[in-house]
DNA sequence: CCAATCCTTTACTTTTAAGTCAAGTATATA
DNA sequence: TATATACTTGACTTAAAAGTAAAGGATTGG
């Protein structure tokens, strides 16, 4: 039960997309790769992910990179979550050396397993990208508004 | 951020000490391993972590075992979790190629984390492991207030 | 249409956590 | 006090996730 390092950097990824807004271009994974001190490789690993869940868009090809694809005031850290993440159950994932679960059926912890969940998305689903993007978001999106006049 | 083995095995591990609790002599690794579906050495390792962290009182030799060591109507799920977990920060794990974080100072995600955390530990430590070890329990307990009256 | 840029995709290596093995120590009972 | 039981401990192996490498496919601009 802890961050995982999909879900740290991805997030983090994310944000520079975000802040990257109101740049004439899309922002390269190049430049995220330097902004986070991960590698290219990585970097273009993880948005391609996240592009595949439609989170963000791709361009191919000079002047390409990738802008996001659904708005950062509802888009929530939630979502990018599961986006992330592989959602298999503890029951199928748990079953020790048998084929299924001992205590399928009578299981009294799965119930907690649940709320559990459901705790901590309805904590990440009320918090949105923007939000997370922090200060920076604001001028950015004003950048963005400015319908991009070449300077 | 999902349930680690660690944390759904220790678990399931600790409510079998509990569910033995009124039995002759401590419950056993090989018991638990049957009940369980795991290998003696895994719930060997696990009991004897949950040893270490004082929450399970292990005795050599014949008639040997595991008996609880916290009372379990007090003994809470978070507190399980932090005796199976190792609790290394994001901000110290995640550094991506360089030794320290780039956003150190800056970072707009770390307040996040440690609500989600308060979120989490503030919902787990409000379960006791009577509650989890379930309907078994009050027959256990009972049986145990018998001052263990040879049959 | 050539070359540079930049994303796409799959295969591979490395690291970390999970899970096993085997030798050792303590205890109870005959 | 010998023996079987049962936890203890550290080293080892395996499996899963993280992260890398490299070749391929689009796109722009000259």
């Amino acid at each position: 039960m802890q961050i995982s390092p999909l879900e740290e950097y991805g997030l983090r990824c994310l944000i520079q997309v975000v802040r990257c807004q109101g740049d004439r271009n899309p922002v390269t994974i190049r430049r995220i790769s330097e902004g986070e001190g991960l590698s290219m490789a990585y970097v273009g690993k993880l948005l391609f992910q996240l592009q595949k869940a439609g989170l963000v868009q791709g361009t191919r090809g000079v002047q390409g990179g990738y802008k996001i694809a659904k708005d950062p005031q509802v888009l929530t850290v939630g979502e990018i979550f599961r986006a992330l993440n592989s959602l298999d159950e503890v029951c199928d994932k748990y079953t020790g050396d048998f084929e299924s679960c001992v205590h399928a059926g009578t299981c009294g912890i799965k119930p907690m397993w649940d709320k559990l969940a459901q705790q901590m998305y309805g904590f990440l689903d009320k918090i949105t990208l923007a939000e997370v993007a922090g200060p920076r978001l604001a001028a950015a999106a004003a950048e963005a508004t400015r319908q991009d006049v070449p300077a």
